[in-house]
DNA sequence: CCCGACATGGTGGATTCCACCACCCCGGCA
DNA sequence: TGCCGGGGTGGTGGAATCCACCATGTCGGG
């Protein structure tokens, strides 16, 4: 806390542009920030595409983004600053702690991803993380992505590890079909089909038939966009 | 509104609790505030058993509350602190602007209904509403409302057929939980639940729990925030 | 030639689903 | 006043499922 730094051109403050739907949330960031000397809010934007322009003209060193915006619109976003290049880095704010979109944000180009249930003072915490070029995570993220990583070969969500038939199976898991209607559809036995969800959950690393189901009705949504 | 409280030190301070499992949302509440001399955040809760036990003990003049809580919902907050008597009128904060909850929420006793979104500098707006015993609607609500009211056209999906507990239980259906799960963390039976599921896809008209589960999912995921 | 991945199928025990029923409480209504 | 209906909570029992193993056949590649 150098409470002398009000000395105008020396350090540059570090500038950051905050994205978020909700107008509170921005608030609450923006208050953390300011009791930060070295850090500064140079813009806020509500929705991807103001977001987007005022990244191009304020050029601030960090993004501060939020996902739960509507149709993953959130994704786009991070994606599209990464593909301008020489961009901002990007700290991902969200209300889930899905590893489905941590893992999406960070190959997005996201630096980093915090839970905001766990988000005591542990932004600024990751807001230093992220500047300092690390790539930072909330909690208990680390650990699951980690595991994840370890108990087997990953790739985008770990689907192409499915073969053709597990993958045809998991769609029409998604489009909402029972075992019994998928045999069926299919032309096979109940047995069959049961091995291969169960293949399936191995190799994505769920637990349940409804982790099952969920994370499958998930995929099929945004695969259609 | 009366300008002869201008009185020296005295005139206390209205009181405020705080309800939310974000801290950064209850932050940028605090904030704006903290703007206005007469109003001051009396405590601050992110679960609804710590926030029912402050309201008893501090008495505020108003509870902020937030319906995306965990554990429990904030319905049965509300309901809760209606039940006490003689409790904080109570401004229901959501990122929902589902006309379902609004409407719940003003029959189990609150007094007023924000949408996160809608949130300019209408939550003081609110504030002031609620506190001079007004009935407060954000903006579109209202109208939706009214408008539905009038045509006794109800549903987006035929989902206010659902009871509280029922809607309660579908979410934490989409969520991923489990039966056993959502019986453990309701201090229910298995069988109740398994009455509500039952219950709910009659309601909805949905043949298997397979479909259940993937309309539960569907739902949580387009109206959450 | 054999190993591993894939597809197909099975067995059996645990779990869940689901139709139906029972009880209590409470708010309306005859 | 009493009765009725809906909501919330439980239970029973049979069907369907889940799921951990296991078995077979078929490939393609070391």
């Amino acid at each position: 806390m150098n409470a002398l730094s009000e000395q105008p051109a020396v350090a540059p403050p570090i500038r950051i542009a905050i994205v978020d739907d909700h107008p509170l949330v921005r608030e609450g960031l923006a208050a953390r920030i300011a009791t930060q000397p070295d850090l500064q809010v140079c813009c806020e934007a509500a929705d991807p595409d103001s977001a987007l322009e005022l990244i191009r003209t304020r050029r601030p060193d960090l993004a501060i983004v939020d996902v739960g915006l509507k149709q993953g619109s959130g994704l786009d976003l991070v994606k599209a600053i990464t593909a301008e290049g020489n961009g901002p880095k990007m700290l991902v704010v969200s209300a889930y702690d899905e590893e489905l979109f941590a893992e999406r944000m960070l190959r997005a180009g996201a630096h980093g991803y915090v839970n905001k249930q766990e988000l005591h003072g542990s932004v600024l915490e990751a807001i230093r993380a992220v500047l300092a070029g690390e790539i930072y995570l909330s909690s208990g993220l680390a650990q699951r992505l980690a595991s994840q990583a370890v108990s087997g070969r990953r790739g985008t969500q770990g689907l192409e590890l499915l073969s053709d038939r597990e993958l045809q199976i998991f769609e029409l898991i998604g489009r909402g079909s029972g075992t019994r209607a998928i045999a069926a559809q299919l032309h096979l036995s109940v047995h069959t089909v049961e091995s291969h969800r169960e293949h399936i959950r191995a190799k994505l690393n769920l637990r349940n038939g409804t982790e099952l189901l969920r994370r499958a009705v998930l995929w099929t949504l945004e695969s259609r966009a």
